[in-house]
DNA sequence: CGATTCTTTGAAAACAGTCAATCTGTGTGG
DNA sequence: CCACACAGATTGACTGTTTTCAAAGAATCG
């Protein structure tokens, strides 16, 4: 299981063996099965979390009990609740897997003791949240602007292989959309 | 002009006379009126701004010349672009004026060079970032759950300063509603 | 095969958006 | 100081889309 983070890691970051081995004694190799959760909202969020194999699912609920996708996190993508972290505070999110996974896990204390020790590391978790400050601003623009139809084809278009492995009501949640909706353009969208 | 930053960073940061001197060394003033641009769509951000007086809009435009709001950045806040400041390529959105305001500003360069000479700045920058994630996360939940009702309400509970401040057709376009959705909702409002 | 999950579809209702007109307050220039 | 233009906000009539609710068809899995 480590294999695959290694594989994923050296060709994003130069790394010496020792730094390499460093990394894998304090990393927990975890398989999780369909449907099992690795965060719950009101639980403080122990780990930041590489997914080997597998795919993850950030979500987040209302008191009303519906469920809203924030994130989905295949193979060689990261998850984890920075917020709840890095503040040690109950997090608003669930996070479970939607396929059977394999995942590493590095607590808080240990990934920071990694990048204090090996300022590669460091500069690439810097540049990853960058990344996804970015990610998350073109969402914004797309939720704020997009009509239904574009935001389900920016999403297929952007994640072609998630999006084959994605039960359509999940998409929909990240959408922002209904259900329905997305039925509905598909439909018109075969008719052309 | 400075004397807003020096009172702000101090309050945030445990700095030196010499940190301070440095960091303002480097800085720019500048005072930008109403309706100004500070950064135009296209143009590579040069600057990273903080504001001590007034009130600036960072914006998005599609094709169809719609504007989308996507940060509003008073006094003692920051504004910029910073996937355009950090990897130097153009940018896709406006910066511009909602008041006569008095802003700071400085290059990419120069910043670097601060949070490398000042560790307690690059931390505080770094928590900055985090904080923007948040919040931007935070802001993709409200987009994706909340009905016009609620986001409106946010937004003036979370920024009644700001508020008052804004036309509210901007208000509008922040949160992604029509300008008449908003006045209906204050409508419905003011007869409870 | 039975059960669960997923997707589509229909009918009706709710809702937000567009267009356009009006009203207000502000500020500018003659 | 008045007149006029301008920016902002509200409102009405109408349109179009999305949601909700519900049911029924596929598909998948044990």
């Amino acid at each position: 299981m480590i294999a695959e983070f290694k594989r994923y890691i050296k060709e994003k970051v130069k790394l010496s063996e020792e730094d390499l081995e460093l990394i894998r004694s304090v990393a927990v190799e975890k398989i999780v099965r369909r449907k099992q959760l690795l965060l719950q909202q009101g639980e403080v969020c122990r780990y930041k979390i590489f997914i080997c194999k597998g795919l993850l699912r950030t979500y987040r609920t209302r008191e009303d009990g519906s469920e809203h996708v924030m994130m989905f996190s295949p193979e060689t993508w990261w998850a984890t609740d920075p917020e709840s972290l890095n503040n040690q505070t109950p997090s608003f999110y669930y996070i479970d897997a939607l396929e059977d996974s394999e995942v590493l896990l590095w607590t808080k204390k240990d990934f920071a003791m990694l990048c204090a020790k090996i300022p590669a590391l460091k500069s690439y978790s810097e540049k990853l949240i960058s990344t996804n400050l970015n990610i998350g601003r073109q969402r914004i623009f797309s939720a704020l602007s997009a009509t239904p139809e574009e935001k389900y084809d920016e999403f297929v278009a952007s994640y072609p292989n998630i999006f084959a492995r994605i039960p359509l009501h999940m998409v929909a949640s990240y959408l922002g959309v209904s259900l329905k909706t997305l039925s509905r353009i598909r439909q018109a969208q075969l008719k052309r």
